[in-house]
DNA sequence: GCTTGGCACTCGGTAGAATTGAGTGCCAAC
DNA sequence: GTTGGCACTCAATTCTACCGAGTGCCAAGC
């Protein structure tokens, strides 16, 4: 598994004197939205600093030895690297969506209807929309939350299908083989004595199974222990990926493209790069900071979802470094947000 | 919604002398290699027709008035139209799967395990390694099985969730509010009501709801209307789609990548795609055949997974119209087989 | 001691011309 | 009907020249 070197979640480390900071924060902005080497007369001409270009030519020339820019080739104007795009999002002044994209999200809170899997699937359709990045919305497991009921449902003598729900209204089965045939009455005893004896437990928990040899009491067993022998890889984590196609138009290279696009098909990889990037306390991830190679030309931003003070998801955008962060930051927050209000207050609407 | 315009199934329509139907065949063959238009004297080497390259030529001419080949400019080879593409489609040999495939195909039937919905996400990855080509899944809806069983589970004392189990071992959940607070008592007395009103109905059968107006009849009514309120567009399909990465070898235009991306996050639209192409009694739908201009650069290739003798859903394969048809037909034909035998021999593996 | 205008230099990008060569269409001869 | 021959076409490639954005350096200026 291709997981992420421990790579310091290094902040400010590195402070800029004011006009070196304004002339990379110039650089940064002008390079995301021409996607151009930017020059220092553009530089001059899009900042007031009452300087000349050769002035900014040989602070350039400092912010690139300290490895804040690169220059594509002599002759080139600057481009910033992963480090240049980290100090701009440091010092980014938090933004706030516009008012058309504000009515939007407001709009769509007010309408969602449905199960909790449809909502987020739709939140990940409104995030790309706001923002023109690919967007990941993840749920959290519920590996805490406590069984609320399980029932054993007959599909043949030898086949039953076991449905647990859980407090957080999630909802699993899992097919049950039995070792011998059995009839009505025993599956309905087994799924009784199922109710009493996993009621209010969670995942987590082990509990006592009759160790009897009688049909009920297998079948007891074996539907217990398909319910606790959930892959702890998965442990139920909900992942919804919206706008995979702005993939192709956020970068040039088609390589690029394909190993982007691969790796969010593998929704366990999304999930732990979310997860990583959320425990290094980021909420956004440049380049390489997100510790996939495949993923080094993208930004991935995050934003956490809590309810009643405790992280029930998250939700994120990916797009190319070069990305719109002020724009993208403010729609992940408020949609996380807005998801937390939703989950929050009134659980189930 | 962009649906198709009703082309005539047209099939053997036109057919071709044993030269021409030659020529053309070598001409899609080789383009499909190589992805270069094909000149005449190519086609006398890969082929051994004993004629110069000038009567191939006159021969391509006539191809060419009669649609089945274009040339990009004068001066170069011959590509293949839709129509070239559809007859070497019809003419086609049916191949068979090379042995590693096939052992590879048969290590995964025999190792599967898990859920339906769990099979048939893996099976679209197979498909995809099988092919390099972007596969589709479709597992048909639950809509005329029966209920096996119905449980109303309290969240909370205004929120409950309706959880239904379906003979094809499907399990759907609703949530549910109640108008009034209820007891944990008229709970379970509604979800029992619920039992004996709904099991073995299908989703078609109306049911009788109790008029009464006490909680328990208000919230068996509700409850009901949830679950009969299935919106008839999803039907409870699931579509499962493997390898979009896929997509951006396959085609080389960034927006053509764009666009097919775009069609496959749309699953409600794939699923009508592959349907209309069953419809029409199609196992290949070539460029515009399929009806979705956006996918107007695609061949699809459709196998339906038919259980005990109806139709239980399908898998697809989707690339450019240059694709290795033979391969793919294969493929497709021979996943489709086991995952009917999958599904018919042992129900609940 | 920064700052700056001046200047030579670099080098990717573009435009135009020349060349190449795969492939065609046509035709007269077989 | 088939074929070799041949003139022709035109995308692709190569080469050249050149432009100009942008740099680094430096000596003069505030």
């Amino acid at each position: 598994m291709v997981r992420r070197a421990t790579t310091k979640p290094k902040t400010a480390a590195t402070d800029l004197d004011a006009r070196k900071a304004a002339i990379l924060e110039a650089v940064v902005a002008e390079h995301i939205k021409t996607a151009q080497p930017v020059g220092s007369s553009s530089v001059v001409s899009s900042v007031d600093l009452a300087v000349s270009p050769a002035t900014v030519r040989a602070e350039m020339v400092t912010l690139e030895r300290e490895g804040f820019l690169v220059q594509p080739h002599t002759s080139a104007g600057r481009v910033p690297t992963d480090k240049g795009y980290r100090y701009f999002v440091d010092h980014l002044k938090s933004g706030v969506l516009g008012s058309a994209q504000q009515h939007q999200v407001k709009e769509f809170f007010a309408n969602v209807r449905g199960e909790v899997e449809d909502v987020l699937e739709q939140t990940s359709t409104l995030l790309t929309q706001l923002t023109e990045y690919t967007s990941v919305v993840v749920g959290a497991g519920h590996s805490h939350a406590t069984i609320l009921n399980v029932q054993l449902v007959n599909l043949d003598a030898r086949h039953q299908l076991l449905v647990t729900v859980f407090s957080d209204g999630s909802v699993v089965k899992h097919s049950v083989i039995a070792p011998h045939d059995v009839t009505h009455e025993e599956v309905a005893e087994a799924s009784k004595q199922l109710n009493a004896l996993l009621i209010n437990t969670s995942l987590d928990s082990r509990v006592q199974v009759p160790s009897r040899n009688d049909h009920v009491a297998t079948l007891v067993r074996e539907a217990a222990s398909m319910l606790h022998a959930e892959k702890p890889t998965t442990d139920g984590e909900q992942v919804f990926i919206g706008g995979s196609s702005r993939v192709a138009e956020a970068f040039s290279g088609v390589e690029t493209v394909r190993k982007v696009l691969s790796i969010l098909e593998q929704e366990l990889l999304v999930v732990s790069l979310v997860q990583d990037i959320l425990d290094q306390g980021l909420s956004v991830a440049i380049g390489s900071e997100n510790g996939f190679e495949p993923l080094s030309a993208c930004a991935v931003i995050v934003a956490q979802v809590t309810v009643d003070g405790s992280p029930a998801g998250a939700v994120g955008l990916l797009g190319p470094t070069r990305m719109k962060y002020r724009e993208a930051l403010a729609a992940a927050q408020v949609v996380s947000e807005q998801l937390a209000k939703r989950f929050g207050g009134d659980e189930h609407g």
